[in-house]
DNA sequence: GTCTATACAGTGATAGAC
DNA sequence: GTCTATCACTGTATAGAC
């Protein structure tokens, strides 16, 4: 884990500060950032309050640490898959598809999506950081595609940004908020939204003569 | 303003109550559940926090009366328009986008949104209030419009409920989870997505002799 | 850096006078 | 119903010893 020795290093050097991050961000998530003392911050990192105070510039920086860090943890997950280029239209976002689902419907995904939501409002700075880290990227590396497919005469489309944010769209469908609400989603659900979605996106924009 | 009236007499009587559920309202969406004080509210709504116990039954309750108000003021703005079964379906569709995108983009409704979100985790039921309050209401009512659609031979769709999710899912694309993150959005960005979101729509579902 | 101990304002909630 | 005054408790933040 090279990352958090790396963390470690630039921060000033102990396995504390990760001891803190994470229980900070596990109560972040499960009482939100009003409710949450830095005393029981401290109790569940097994460290006293101060050396909380120690590693951070109080509540508000402890909160921008922990984001920062769940953004750039969710992002290795966002990508999409690199051999799409090698398969057909159909098949390939298929597996688009099938990456995005199981990456914005991960518990961990929708935990950091509804913290940063809340608490867009007071720290404007957080919602552009989550947008670029996760959904931004997929949309950007979704637009990067549908280009070189356009560039290959396989899709017949003018403005690929709008295209891919649209296909991302009736992937999510209603499911996945109904998901960040908490509500159940059913597996068959999502896979019936998912071949729905491509198969539209392939009516809509495939070039006939394959 | 017959509304106000009503739930005043439900719950007993006096304008005090809505002065506090305003007050609580703006400041659970500007600092959240957590950050919010009964003495902030009792102080904004101009009346003393003893009042505010005598009008419900702590932090909680209130938060819930407030949320269950807000819900039901936003469902007005969810229902589809009544004419569109006159209309055919290309400018039928176009007519429900805009009066969806309007509901969903109004800054009232990301503020509840964003607040409904954010709390969905310590309150289960209130994920499941504001859903069935407002997108879980659009929803239903598009299904419905769909099968009428289906019915007259003007669609070619086996299942209703996913295509509707489908349709409003590509309507929100990525648009509306930055404007639930509070990043800018640009009308023209919304209007094109609407109206790619309606042709892919058509040209997927409608029935070649119209 | 880390801990114990503590300062002191603010928290949700209530009692009792009017 | 409404207020003032107050309860017991927790909040963020810091001082000083090691």
């Amino acid at each position: 884990m090279p990352d958090v020795v790396n963390t470690a290093l630039m921060q000033g050097g102990c396995g504390k500060r990760e001891q803190i991050l994470d229980a900070a961000k596990r109560l972040f998530i499960e009482q939100g950032y009003g409710s949450t003392s830095m005393d029981a911050i401290a109790a569940v990192a097994g460290v006293s309050k101060a050396t909380v105070y120690a590693h951070c510039d109080g509540k508000q920086a402890l909160f921008a640490a922990v984001t920062e860090r769940e953004c750039r943890r969710v992002t290795a997950r966002m990508e999409i898959p690199g051999d799409v280029d090698t398969l057909a239209l159909y098949p390939a976002l298929r597996r688009i598809a099938d990456s995005f689902l199981d990456a914005i419907f991960a518990p961990e995904s929708l935990a950091l999506l509804r913290m940063v939501i809340a608490e867009s409002g007071r720290f404007p700075a957080l919602g552009r950081i989550f947008y670029e880290c996760a959904p931004g990227l997929t949309l950007a590396s979704v637009v990067r595609y549908l280009e070189r497919m356009r560039d290959r005469q396989r899709i017949d489309m003018q403005d690929c940004h709008c295209a891919a944010g649209q296909f991302l769209g009736a992937l999510r469908g209603d499911l996945h908020l109904r998901a960040a609400l908490g509500l159940p989603v059913e597996r068959e659900a999502l896979a019936g939204q998912a071949e729905a979605a491509v198969e539209t996106f392939v009516a809509r924009y495939a070039i006939q003569g394959r």
